[in-house]
DNA sequence: AACGCGCCCTGTCCGC
DNA sequence: TGCGGACAGGGCGCGT
């Protein structure tokens, strides 16, 4: 579900909660949800002092001395911090208990995310493999220009594969495109000098604001206090078939690609 | 090598 | 009201 703004939003509320807090007992309820041995995964994360949350591409990672405990949230996954005396929510995977009393939940209906307890080193080689996060300084329009270069494959499921940029999901890949004017369709390889620096300044600016908005929610995101995201209502193109086109009027099209719904304007974007 | 597709799984919504 | 089908913020593994 979550793409680079809700991670975010999650990860900097979760950082002012429970950094320095300590993991007491790790109950881990749908073994499919974690990665390797479930006994070990518990073993490792359980009484571990967590020193800090950040996030790299859609992963939360929470660092806990020489180990990461990494969360990536498929599509639906959440994390709550709960209070003491709250029950479990529907659909917790994994929880965590913190010793000052309060629980970590990781819920998740349908179970496409992943956690995972990785020493740093494992962590670190498979950050590595990612590609650039797009709002920091190493990304950028000669980076992206030269990335695309040697692709044929349309730009819009190019951006949402994480080996190129990181942090681009279904619904900021469509509004991004829409805010450089280029069609979806177009092969990667064809965008011009000019359309690449469009492009880059939209992506940087749309995640940006989802950030300042505190994500999008359409269905069942939530932050880690339960709130549903604000910048649902600036969506410009995505979910918004046969609507009328902010800046043109033409009705919003949706296609798809690579399995996935594109929305886009047939005026606005060549 | 790069690309496209199917699949993992549950919930919700829409049309009949 | 019930039921089937389509679709949902992701990512992996497969075949070509």
């Amino acid at each position: 579900m979550p793409e680079l703004p809700e991670v975010e939003t999650i990860v900097r509320d979760l950082r002012v909660r429970i950094t320095g807090a300590r993991f007491g007992e790790v109950r881990v309820v749908r073994d499919d949800l974690v990665e390797g041995n479930v006994r070990a995964f518990e073993e490792t994360v359980s009484g571990r002092t967590i020193a800090s949350v950040t996030r790299r591409a859609k992963n939360i990672v929470i660092a806990i001395d020489g180990d990461r405990l990494v969360i990536n949230l498929g599509m639906t996954g959440r994390v709550l911090v709960l209070d003491p005396g709250t029950p479990d929510p529907a659909h917790t995977g994994v929880g965590f208990d913190l010793v000052d009393g309060r629980r970590v939940i990781y819920r998740d209906a349908r179970r496409f995310g992943r956690l995972a307890a990785l020493s740093v080193q494992a962590w670190e080689r498979r950050a590595a493999g990612m590609g650039p996060e797009p709002l920091e300084d190493l990304f950028t329009t000669d980076l992206l220009h030269a990335a695309t270069r040697t692709s044929r494959s349309p730009i819009k499921p190019w951006l949402m594969d994480q080996r190129r940029v990181v942090g681009v999901g279904n619904i900021y890949a469509s509004e991004a495109l829409f805010r450089a004017g280029i069609t979806p369709r177009k092969a990667a390889r064809r965008l011009t000098r000019r359309e690449t620096s469009a492009l880059h300044t939209a992506i940087r600016e749309v995640l940006q604001e989802a950030i300042d908005f505190r994500g999008t929610t359409l269905l069942d995101y939530r932050d880690a206090a339960g709130e549903p995201g604000e910048f649902s209502r600036r969506l410009r193109v995505y979910d918004r078939e046969g609507e009328p086109c902010v800046r043109c009027g033409t009705p919003i099209r949706r296609i798809v690609q690579g399995g996935r719904s594109t929305y886009f304007c047939g005026g606005c974007q060549r």
